[in-house]
DNA sequence: GTGACATAAAAGTAGTACTTTTAATTCCCG
DNA sequence: CGGGAATTAAAAGTACTACTTTTATGTCAC
């Protein structure tokens, strides 16, 4: 049960999709519609409805009287939530990990700067309560918790940045933080450091302190850039 | 003639989610999907495989006994390469090009620095290349093979930064400068000082000073976003 | 060997028939 | 009169079949 589905559709994207992301299928590797059709026990046509998704995230082209080929590595649309999700269930997931939390580390600081010269009132209050739920679920074993937090506190600098394309990362950064605890650390609970840091942020955003806001934010970065040793020691 | 086409499918995609993105069908609107084949004369074949398209895009989403939905713009995929061109080729191009330059803002400088660890010979070659390029072309209304030298600049700087997520944002980067270009500014040269800073990145990339290239690079964002008045005067 | 030509394989398109889901309406009973 | 269960019908989902179009590849003449 790799992902449930209801629908003939669902079921094969999600399949094939994954089977594609994971290596399965390398770029270069010919499948044919009716060939499909008949692995899936499906009709063409919905084997067609998914090569023409799959083409559009560019993970497959498909081409008369050759078939449908699978494209390198370097045109699949890797932002596309779908396939970010396809990834991080596959191999490569401790690589698509580290190219996350880069990204992260480039875009969350930014957005936490705008967050501080943007956020209404309400998301200055969710902001505290989140950095204030962090500190309580930071000791004890109360990892679950402590996640639900941390996802909800960097959604809403996103969303309070005012910028549509910061906001969309959200997800992302959900997927990351989820992997990220489900993964490796599950015993040992957050560095009190980082959580500090959250609470920080919160009152820079929440005194329009842009420039300390990016700061820190910057800092909380540096700390799970670190975690993954994407940096040098 | 919006979008060239060869293939029914091709067309009524490029139609129609020019249509979604540029505000007619606003959110909420109602296809059908038997009205759309006959609106644009194709099968429903057709249609259905557009339609599951335009859902993997998160522009509409399908139901049984009620229709094909335009959805919200906060679910759109935003980072779909072929939302990004669609939407920068319709009404809101302005406030597209506002948001993806700070997107630019915050990514670029990171991949500078990156690069600056990270590239190869060659690239660090490219680099000096098309920022002399840039020079030699940055006075006397020689707009279009600045912009071409522009792109190539930037592009190799997110792909020498080592991650894919960077890398992929080089189309995004390249429709921003061109969309700048062919825009609002079209007459004057381009300011000596961004030239001059992309020389000074090249260099610092060159000698693998990471911290220099990422500030200097944060110097031309700046420069990016007040030329769109993103940022306070 | 090279170029024109023929062939066939595979995707693209169309149309139809049937199934399934589900919003909305109806209708019965309290 | 109101609410909940049964019915209905509208629209998408699925399947299948027939036909068209493109095009890689192999053939043949020169």
């Amino acid at each position: 049960m790799t992902t449930a589905a209801q629908g003939l559709h669902s079921h094969v994207l999600a399949t094939l999709g994954l089977a594609i992301t994971a290596g399965e299928h390398p770029p270069g590797t010919v499948l044919r519609t009716d060939e499909l059709a008949q692995t899936f026990d499906v009709s063409r046509t919905v084997v067609r409805e998914v090569v023409r998704v799959l083409e559009s995230m560019h993970l497959v082209e498909s081409r008369r009287r050759v078939g449908v080929t699978v494209l390198p590595t370097e045109s699949w649309n890797v932002y596309d939530p779908q396939v970010i999700r396809w990834r991080l269930a596959g191999a490569d997931r401790p690589r698509q990990l580290r190219s996350l939390t880069v990204l992260r580390s480039a875009v969350e600081p930014v957005a936490a700067g705008l967050a501080a010269v943007h956020a209404t009132p309400d998301q200055c209050r969710e902001l505290t309560e989140r950095a204030l739920g962090m500190v309580a679920t930071s000791r004890g074993r109360q990892l679950e918790a402590y996640l639900v937090h941390d996802i909800a506190f960097h959604r809403v600098v996103l969303n309070a940045s005012g910028n549509e394309m910061f906001a969309r990362l959200g997800d992302v950064v959900a997927e990351v933080l989820t992997g990220r605890t489900h993964h490796h650390v599950m015993f040992e609970d957050p560095d009190p450091a980082a959580v500090t840091l959250h609470v920080q942020v919160a009152e820079a955003v929440r005194e329009r302190d842009a420039a300390r806001a990016e700061a820190l934010t910057r800092e909380i970065a540096v700390g799970a850039l670190k975690e993954l040793d994407v940096l040098a020691p």
